[in-house]
DNA sequence: CTATAAACCTGCTGGC
DNA sequence: TGCCAGCAGGTTTATA
């Protein structure tokens, strides 16, 4: 489900409320959700304080007294408080502050995570180095990813050169920048790859700015839907007219994905 | 190196 | 109304 955008949203949510917290305990509800990375159980959070809430692409990263905490919410993962006025089904897990506060993690496909680590530098991903995030990746960096025979769109894709982009800003970003997703990434020049990246920036920032995009699960942390999805100009818009040039958009499969273009403006 | 499929899961939609 | 195929914002692993 979510991208950075959403993610940053709630991020953003959970640094408003729940950093000086002490967790109580960790109840969960289905096995599968939650990880530990070392040799300990859930009982280790009694006491523990939140001490910040970061993030890193997809991955939110909580730091507590002695271990830290990487949440993936992956594609129909959510987080809130107050489930009275949220669906109280395919609850995995609930965290249970000393306060009185219960933050739940609602996942209806089961494919969210939290892990516990041990207190240091938490791995993201499985086997191998998170990439950047879209502002501070170089563009020296950048262009240097491209002199791949990879399509375009599966290099955007990939969680280990820039981190946080998904389908539909992947989508979003070539459209803006007037390239085909299946343009092979060699091919761009300087300039092209320039402006994807800067593409890539505009197009999250202005996703963070309308609370994130939901077509069907998303809710940002305050369990308010976002509105991104009125501001979309390709993703899940097959057939309808292209803003620039009014021919119609198409899909195609790349990278596995559905991926929605202008075939007039993306060369 | 790259590409594709399958696995992990459930629910919704559209066609017949 | 019922059934079934296909699809969904993601990541990892296996296979070609």
């Amino acid at each position: 489900m979510p991208e950075l955008p959403e993610v940053e949203v709630i991020r953003r949510f959970l640094n408003r409320n729940i950093v000086q917290e002490k967790i109580d305990s960790l109840d969960i509800l289905y096995d599968r959700s939650v990880e530990f990375e070392g040799d300990f159980n859930a009982s280790v959070l009694c006491g523990q304080r939140i001490c910040f809430v970061d993030r890193k692409g997809k991955y939110l990263h909580l730091g507590l007294d002695r271990n830290d905490l990487v949440i993936h919410l992956r594609m129909t993962g959510q987080l809130y408080f107050e489930p009275e006025r949220e669906p109280k089904d395919h609850i995995r897990w609930v965290m249970n502050f000393q306060s009185g506060r219960k933050l739940y993690f609602r996942d209806v496909r089961k494919f969210g995570r939290l892990v516990v680590h041990p207190k240091g530098a938490p791995k993201f991903c499985k086997n191998a180095e998170i990439g950047f995030e879209p502002w501070e990746m170089p563009l020296a960096l950048w262009f240097d990813e491209l002199k791949t025979e990879r399509a375009i769109k599966a290099v955007l894709l990939d969680q280990h050169i820039l981190a946080g982009v998904g389908n539909i800003y992947a989508d979003e970003a070539l459209y803006q920048s007037g390239i085909h997703p299946e343009r092979k990434a060699s091919s761009l020049d300087q300039h092209e790859a320039n402006n994807l990246l800067m593409a890539v920036r505009v197009v999250m920032e202005k996703g963070i700015r309308f609370g994130g995009t939901t077509f069907r699960d998303y809710l940002g942390g305050d369990g308010k839907k976002g509105s991104m999805q009125d501001h979309l100009s390709v993703y899940q818009k097959t057939g309808s007219k292209c803003r620039k040039c009014s021919g119609p958009i198409s899909r195609i499969k790349v990278a596995g994905r559905s991926s929605h273009f202008c075939p007039r403006c993306q060369k």
